[in-house]
DNA sequence: CGCCTTTGACCTGCGC
DNA sequence: GCGCAGGTCAAAGGCG
């Protein structure tokens, strides 16, 4: 494993086996999405769907995660006769790093704020003070609706327009005890079309509602990341 | 009645 | 230290 792929899996985006731990992307599978949370059937309002960010990822490494994550989903589908996985990012502008992600949706934060370029007296505050940071994951998707249906219950707890842009961004958290899995969903200021959601941490549980499709996901369930 | 959304207030981090 | 902006809280009200 190069240095780089030891850092990530230090950063907890690999697993011991070098598989990546934080991406997600679309599988041609109808109904069946891979996110950080699993392989499970969601975005069932979903038309166009792209993934655009993760923390800590940056544009020179996704290739790789990419390539492993691709070999991965072939594993994973090659016994149920699917065809080649669709990788989410279909073009550069639809799948940024985290950092550029947060600039794109404009956070005053700078890129890598977050990361690396921190000096030793903002660590020690920061980590007296800051709170853990959860996984994130975000894509885009162009749809008319703004809160896709991703198999899990969400409550929403906050609305607020940001600057800069006409829509407001809304804030929700899943609805199961003990899970603290959060995400923002808004759209993108330069294309209305375009919703952006963002998830924060991982789901300890299983989607909540029933699977009503005729593919039993018990199987798959077994791939979870 | 329970669960949800709405919304203004409050908290926190960051730049200047 | 101050002001701004993003994120969260919690009371109030709506809905099934």
């Amino acid at each position: 494993m190069s240095s780089t792929s030891q850092t990530m899996l230090n950063q907890g985006l690999f697993d011991d086996q070098g598989i990546p731990s934080q991406m997600g992307f679309y599988s041609s599978s109808p109904n069946w999405t891979y996110t950080p949370f699993g392989y499970h059937q969601s975005l069932r309002t979903l038309n166009n769907s792209s993934l655009i960010g993760a923390d800590h990822i940056t544009s020179n490494l996704t290739e790789t995660i990419l390539s492993s994550a691709t070999q991965k989903h072939r594993d994973m589908t090659s016994h149920l006769g699917d065809s080649e996985p669709r990788l989410v990012h279909r073009s550069s502008t639809n799948f940024w790093p985290w950092g550029e992600m947060s600039e794109c949706l404009s956070s005053r934060r700078s890129v890598g704020d977050d990361r690396l370029g921190v000096t030793a007296m903002k660590m020690k505050k920061v980590k007296a003070r800051r709170k853990v940071r959860e996984p994130r994951f975000c894509f885009k998707t162009m749809s008319d609706v703004d809160v896709l249906d991703d198999g899990y219950k969400w409550r929403k707890y906050g609305q607020k327009v940001v600057k800069n842009t006409q829509h407001p961004r809304s804030y929700y958290r899943c609805t199961q005890d003990n899970c603290r899995v959060k995400k923002r969903v808004e759209r993108l200021a330069e294309d209305p079309r375009m919703v952006i959601t963002t998830y924060e941490g991982r789901h300890v549980h299983s989607p909540s509602h029933d699977l009503d499709d005729s593919q039993d996901p018990s199987h798959i369930n077994n791939f979870f990341w």
